[in-house]
DNA sequence: GTGGTCTAGACCACA
DNA sequence: GTGGTCTAGACCACA
């Protein structure tokens, strides 16, 4: 469901973060829509139930979680997530933009990145 | 000539680690060349020259660079950086899969990623 | 537990690095071996932290040391340095080169040097 | 005559100092006596002339050695050092600490290092 | 609690 | 001019 990496140097709360925030975004995830719990996601990514949690209250301080006692975190119902889809393609900005830096400073055709772009998605 | 974004997460000194070697594993930089001094990049970058020095002693150990006392650094005569088509378009993996896993999230067609992408890429 | 000389011209974190060295190679510290934490060895030896930061990074590269989030620095498992006696001789080399050069040049007699390397161990 | 070594992290022009303080207070060079000519020494040692230079100036500024216009550096007529056996020990003082720092770090009998000591100096 | 990153600024060694 | 070392101190990520 995520995708965690703890070798790229981004703090893996943060990762956790923006990936939540996609799958509001896009509507994968619901409001109303149970979270994996805090011990299950530490479990599967082998990370510190610390981080996942830390992760899970600056959403809800977002105001895209809500914490329910007792039971699992739940998307939020009044979230404010646009699921418009210029505002998920703003979204992608930062991952396109490494992509062109790293294109150019590696001198590839862009055409070659796209084939492999291609091949990535349909897997 | 770098891209560095404080912002996002990523040490500033590693940011600069990678682009650093994309662009001699392109050619950009080649086998001899000087590299910008300490000094200039912090100035043009806006970040304190130790986060330089850090990234340039971190290359040298890999053995990328080369120091000469009192002269710029240069790129190392004999660093193992392949310059080799199937080699930089592997170094490209990370950022295809940040933006595969981003598309993926945000449910976007991967034709209007493309899309997207070429049109950054002319600009 | 080591000792360390700002005024020695040689840079700390570098007398540091090689100290550790030597107890590891010796054994008194054994893998797994927890380090003082940076900021205690930065108050006993009142030098900044990222000096004694900078020499536990550079062994974690040699790998002799092993980092774990949050927690103290430890000795690696495998670290390659051998306990064998030839090679703590070896090592050894350095300071009785520096040793064989001064009394040379100081024109000293080797026993009246011996005399007095036996009176500082006795202490 | 001198004994170099760029790599031992203790500035070129001070580990020259030292030497050149050392064979003064044993007499190897005395009064009068002409020092080799920094562009002898540069060639000799593979090091800038700079260098050479500064160890040379630092010394005259202590008192040590003599300037004349168009020869070579001399040793001092009136210079300070004393010659005195015990002098001479203190000024041992730095090399014998540093290897029995080693010693004791390294887990070696000092038995072991006194012979190491006396084959060395026979050499 | 642990280590990591970064800054502003001082001072040093070498070319 | 070049890079290197060190400090004091702020703030962050993780356990």
């Amino acid at each position: 469901m995520f995708s965690i990496n703890p070798q790229s140097g981004l703090p893996i709360y943060k990762q956790l973060m923006e990936q939540i925030r996609r799958m509001i975004s896009s509507g994968q995830l619901k409001p109303g829509d149970n979270l994996p719990s805090v011990r299950e996601l530490a479990l599967t990514h082998a990370v510190n139930a610390m981080t996942i949690s830390k992760a899970y209250n600056m959403l809800e301080a977002e105001g895209l979680l809500a914490r329910q006692r007792g039971k699992a975190m739940t998307v939020s119902d009044n979230n404010q997530l646009s699921e418009n889809k210029q505002d998920r393609l703003k979204r992608l900005q930062p991952a396109l933009s490494q992509l062109t830096i790293a294109t150019d400073q590696l001198e590839l055709d862009i055409e070659d990145v796209i084939t492999l772009l291609r091949n990535k998605v349909e897997k």
